[in-house]
RNA sequence: GGGGGCGUAGCUCAAUUGGUUAGAGCACCGGACUGUCGAUCCGGAGGUUGCGGGUUCGAUCCCCGUCGCCCUCGCCA
């Protein structure tokens, strides 16, 4: 076999008259009865070979090369020269200006045709694409997004080496905990009927490596939640997880802000500030988000106070009711009609709403829409709105300010890219803190953790964990932190709580008793009675960090292998049935079975 | 579990109100061509309209069911 000297996106016209060898799969030929060309492609990209007559063993087997054969070719690198001895470059390909006259040429191996090819032109359907992800992946976009994912991971150990953190494994294996997501389960062979659980994170071991003195641990590691996907969501996802020992909030928030900043440097070449911070409270007050997306303005701003003025039904009911109103003032939104306002306003329902009250701003007041409602208040609504003629102003209404904030919350995000308020190129960070602990859960009528219950409450706050005040104990905030990028969750953690009695505390708080706290979580509560240091940590979503650097929406796209959305393999046909045999060894018998019929 | 969208040649799409032989471009096969580069020209082959049922003289089109894919609500401590 011809052993390649070069790949297919490194010769240049430094290397014209040199003797090479290139190996790849054949992106396109042309024929042209005389001479032959082909474009030969590797990870690397694209160099033209040339056959000619003369050489006519080669030409002759070059005449019989189709798309995504595979080839090894030797030849000679020449400028690209016309009929008339002009130059005969091609500006779109890096090795445009050359190409190798080839006298050898040797088929490694055939390709049925392709079901589509790797070139970017047509477009193709996503199940084609999955179904034969290898074909996909040859495309120089999928390929520089895996090289991307290698580099940022490759970054970030070395990141985290060099700032004494060890990479440690945690097991795959797990104890099940009810809380959270559903588990993915595996069945025990050896303990027939009990099961193990696929980690959700390694949250618990993480605690556990710092109680055994690893100080500092992080960890790239795979996750599994059996929840419904989304298009930022796969039931298979990976973290960056890491855990430090002897820290507070600021330390754990400096490392990690170091290590975003390298590595949006080296692949982007973009420089990260010195990232904000906002309360969780404001950034549900002014953006209606725990995540706001500070790319574009369209604040919450609260208009309550002039909207109980008016005779306006829908706005005082819901303010007897111990509701709000809020506003958002979209810049030149009264271009949208009012079939496109209809439909938000049967969009937004999907979120709680009931309607969403509009107006447009034309000479200076309210006009359209709600406005003849609302048109005593034009003046001192337009004043605080900061509105101006072309400026519509959708309202918020309901008796449950978190429907407000989410309505809201959701409409800005939507209007903005219906509208195409966002600049590319921009990135927006944040850090989201001061939590609330937790948060009365009203259907369940009992407090659930907003982040886990190992969060540590504010110190100040302590006392409040018995107080038995439900106000009290609502307004207990904690050392809990969520980086945000452009709108989307990057990565979240806190300072845990590392004493025994404060546990006991928020377990009994969340109605989680002794029993069943020792039965779940023993083994943590274990450790922290043998001298746990004080720590906290955080977890990134790579995939997420990976999007937001490739510049995709669509967490599949940076995912080599990923499933669609009912969890499935469209490559291997991942899940499937397996034969009674296996299920016996382990003591399994499947009552349903699959509307489609996979059975062997 | 709910809402929305999609499914026609290998691929991307078209097909009038339900109408007689389901078309085009690319890919594929054969031929021509010595400078192309998403080559060009000539010719050819290629269809269970996702699957099952119904309505109808007649269904790609209408109805019911089902399978698959995408977006989304719930869910994701």
């Amino acid at each position: 076999m011809l052993k390649r000297t070069h790949h297919c996106g490194e010769l240049r016209k430094d290397h014209i008259d040199q003797r090479v060898t290139l190996s790849g799969w054949v992106n396109n030929y042309r024929d042209h009865g005389g001479v032959v060309f082909i474009d030969v492609r590797d990870r690397n990209g694209i160099t033209q070979l040339v056959f000619h007559p003369e050489n006519k063993a080669a030409h002759d087997l070059a005449d019989t090369l189709r798309h995504e054969f595979v080839i090894a070719v030797s030849g000679v690198v020449r400028e690209r020269i016309g009929p008339k001895g002009e130059p005969a470059h091609n500006p779109k390909l890096a090795t445009g200006e050359i190409e190798i006259d080839c006298d050898q040429l040797e088929v490694l191996n055939r390709a049925q045709t392709p079901p589509f090819t790797p070139d970017e032109f047509g477009k193709v359907g996503e199940e084609l694409r999955l179904k034969y992800r290898y074909i996909e992946l040859r495309r120089p976009t999928m390929l520089n997004i895996i090289r991307t994912r290698h580099r940022v991971a490759k970054i970030m150990r070395d990141y985290f080496d060099a700032e004494g953190f060890y990479e440690v494994e945690t097991p795959f294996l797990c104890k099940s905990t009810p809380e959270g997501a559903r588990d993915f389960l595996v069945p025990s062979r050896l303990q027939p009927g009990e099961f193990y659980a696929l980690p959700q994170s390694p949250q618990l071991f993480k605690q556990i490596l710092m109680v055994a003195g690893v100080d500092k641990y992080v960890q790239i590691v795979r996750c599994f939640r059996d929840e419904d996907p989304r298009a930022d969501r796969q039931a298979e996802f990976t973290q960056v997880d890491l855990e430090m020992s002897f820290v507070e909030q600021d330390d754990v928030m400096t490392c990690v802000e170091g290590m975003i900043r390298k590595v949006w440097k080296d692949i982007l070449g973009v420089e990260v500030p010195v990232i904000q911070r906002m309360p969780y409270a404001e950034a549900m007050d002014r953006y209606g988000s725990d995540r706001p997306d500070l790319r574009f303005d369209m604040e919450l701003i609260d208009v309550s106070d002039l909207a109980a003025k008016t005779d306006f039904k829908v706005f005082t009911g819901a303010i007897a009711a111990g509701g709000l109103v809020k506003a958002i003032r979209v810049p030149g939104g009264s271009k949208l009609t009012r079939k496109q306002t209809d439909a938000l306003a049967e969009w937004v329902k999907q979120f709680g709403a009931g309607g969403l009250p509009i107006t447009k701003i034309e000479n200076g007041a309210v006009a359209t829409g709600v406005g003849k409602f609302i048109a005593g208040i034009s003046a001192d609504l337009i004043a605080r709105m900061g509105a101006e003629d072309g400026d519509l102003l959708c309202f918020g209404v309901s008796e449950k300010p978190a429907v407000v904030h989410r309505v809201l919350g959701e409409l800005r995000v939507k209007l903005a890219h219906d509208l195409e308020m966002i600049k590319p190129g921009q990135w927006e960070w944040l850090w989201v803190v001061d939590f609330p602990a937790i948060e009365w859960n009203e259907d369940q009528k009992r407090w659930d953790s907003l982040h886990h219950p190992f969060t540590a409450p504010n110190d100040e706050d302590l006392a409040k964990l018995d107080s038995g005040d439900h106000k009290q104990i609502a307004s207990i905030k904690s050392k809990a932190y969520d980086l945000v990028l452009n709108g989307s969750e990057l990565g979240g953690g806190s300072i845990r709580i590392h004493r025994p009695e404060v546990q006991s505390k928020v377990f009994a708080l969340l109605g989680i008793d002794e029993e069943a706290a020792r039965t779940k979580f023993g083994f943590l509560l274990d450790a922290l009675n043998f001298g746990a240091p004080p720590h906290g940590g955080i977890a990134f979503g790579l995939d997420r960090v990976v999007m937001h650097l490739c510049n995709t929406t669509n967490i599949r796209d940076v995912i080599a292998f990923p499933k669609t959305q009912t969890g499935a393999d469209l490559m291997t046909d991942a899940p499937s049935h397996v034969d009674d045999v296996q299920l016996a060894e382990l003591s399994l018998r499947v009552q349903t079975h699959n509307k489609k019929d996979k059975s062997v």
